[in-house]
DNA sequence: CACATCATCCAAAGCGTTTTGGTAACGGAA
DNA sequence: TTCCGTTACCAAAACGCTTTGGATGATGTG
């Protein structure tokens, strides 16, 4: 069914349909309700690229995600922040296009969404410290939206980002008053925006408690579960080995905790550990207590709340960027506890 | 750019240059020569909508993700499977439109997507026993294929599927082999199809081994970390409890293992697990050695697989539908031993 | 009563491609 | 020479929608 049959079978004209559709008010009253009966009553629905073509725009936003080229790593976060991003989208009618991209083909990607012109926006994820994908989409004047923040670039472009230095910050001063005073950071890979700004925040936290940064407990790498592992036994051999931790993710705390369980140690009494939460759906900080004490962000709530500012970007384009810095909960749970050692 | 505007620069007309880039023979070798170097030199890139218009074809496929209504998870799964699913539709020159959509509106949405034509076909996620969304697309005639399987459905399509019934038997029988006789099965919903079949596999197992089959030592519920600790919590209670666990997932196996942790047991000596492994990037089941005892099949390649399927059916539809079941590997890793309680 | 205004509708152009149905020039065969 | 097949190109139609620029008749106004 398309508008030409669907105007024949009212007899009307292509023109009065396709106005009584849209809500244009050069038609009147009764003929709306005639053809919007018609319209419901054989399921009409105008072809997208058709409406497309002619209106110039394309109802659809990009989600172009890196797939780091070392590890093949999906981020976990993705599914949660992704069905966030869509409920925007299905209340505003538009669709969502996914390109999993290699890095280095990135470029080319964002260049031929636009030429292609199959995208009226598009949501940058992970950004990292001087992101070339900002400047290269400022450039080519297609709107868009970052997941975090690229540190180094001062022009004026739409974001949505967890605090992530004061809740690093304030996590490390947590431990710090439980009497910790060797606080390994185990960090997502520092080239990416938000963990460099976790680290600044853990840092200052130290140093303005004069205490010292000891690089054997700085680590920074993909947030698997066997990162936790790994660098939790490792940092354990050490001459004096850290009696909290301070973790980048759920997923690569439950490393740690299987780490410290297979060391014999009690999470929370001998070690203990703070994570950031993004509140995953299956992935809950525990039920009835939090399991973990957490820096708390839903990412899901990000997802919709980001998506809704690069809607209103591309529906008004004259509007100023919007930017929105969102702060993480501090959760207390069962996975931290004063330092005994150091009584 | 766009193609009257590299025609009158090339000095030639539409028709030659749109047909000396799709590789048509009507055209010189000299004049496709010049006509890709001009096109690369300016990077004219096809506009989608307006060539889909001219061809009827959207290149595009659609991707519906249920969102459960009651508890609002995404399945990790899903975004291993979408990378995988990505990868082939990136060298076919697919775009990949995604919907996440609450179970309610489904009928409603895939209708909508194929009235407006915005996909040449839907990948139908996680598919009940009987499913109403493949007989929908069946009726509607959209080109689909399914990430699994319904069980009551006999008429023929595409569909991927790993052999769950067979996996879980194999996994069930080895834990009857190590001694094991009180084995619980904390499956997925058994809503789902694959959850059904891995039920089966397990009952049979059971049977054929003259074991009973106790209610007391089955769930099913949605897979996450916190239901796989309730879980077993709650088994270790009984008067009996199980010495051996069969785990629908890594998350919830997860949940498990902290469970026996809490308790503590050593799981491998105390207690046996075995869980399905979907090989996640971030969630990887160990490094050297496997850390559970696994029966593990990739879903990141379940899905360049089943794209691939998809993309053929659709570049030709008179093709009988494909149908391929995977075998899932039995891995052996640390979470399992012989049951001492039963010598 | 003549004229402007308004409400309601329509024919046709336009969006950027592909594809149909040609034409012109050339070489070779009869 | 004439005719035919082939090669290399082109003008215009078509895809399904929105939008421009009227047209028509009814209504109000001086």
């Amino acid at each position: 069914m398309k508008l030409k049959d669907l105007a024949a079978l009212l007899g009307l004209s292509q023109t009065t349909v396709s106005r009584a559709l849209n809500g244009y008010p050069e038609v009147s009253e009764a003929t709306r309700q005639r053809v919007a009966a018609a319209a419901e009553k054989h399921s009409y629905r105008p072809n997208t690229r058709a409406k497309g073509l002619a209106t110039g725009r394309a109802m659809a936003i990009g989600h172009v995600i890196p797939i780091s080229a070392q590890h093949e790593m999906v981020n976990p976060v993705f599914g949660d922040f992704i069905a966030g991003a869509g409920e925007a989208y299905a209340a505003a009618g538009y669709d969502m296009l996914l390109s999993l991209v290699q890095d280095s083909q990135e470029e080319r990607v964002y260049r031929d969404m636009f030429a292609k012109g199959n995208v009226d926006g598009i949501v940058v994820h992970a950004p990292e410290m001087n992101d070339p994908r900002i400047a290269l989409l400022l450039e080519i004047g297609l709107p868009f939206a970052v997941h975090g923040r690229a540190s180094d670039i001062t022009a004026p472009y739409n974001w949505l980002d967890v605090n992530n230095k004061s809740a690093f910050q304030r996590a490390t001063d947590f431990l710090i008053d439980l009497g910790h005073r060797r606080i390994a950071l185990l960090n997502g890979l520092e080239t990416m925006d938000f963990a460099h700004r976790r680290r600044a925040g853990y840092v200052e936290a130290l140093l303005s408690r004069d205490l010292a940064v000891d690089p054997q407990l700085m680590r920074s790498e993909e947030m698997t579960e066997t990162y936790g592992y790994q660098a939790v036994r490792q940092m354990m051999k050490l001459a004096e080995p850290p009696t909290a931790y301070l973790v980048s993710s759920m997923i690569s705390a439950i490393g740690v905790r299987r780490a410290i369980h297979d060391a014999g140690l009690v999470m929370g009494r001998d070690i203990s550990v703070i994570t950031h939460d993004d509140d995953l759906s299956y992935l809950r900080n525990g039920d009835d207590v939090a399991l973990f004490t957490a820096t708390r962000s839903s990412v899901r709530d990000a997802g919709r709340q980001l998506a809704q500012i690069l809607i209103e970007q591309i529906s008004d384009p004259q509007q100023a960027p919007t930017t929105k810095l969102l702060e993480a909960d501090l959760t207390v749970g069962r996975s931290t506890g004063a330092n005994m050692a150091g009584r």
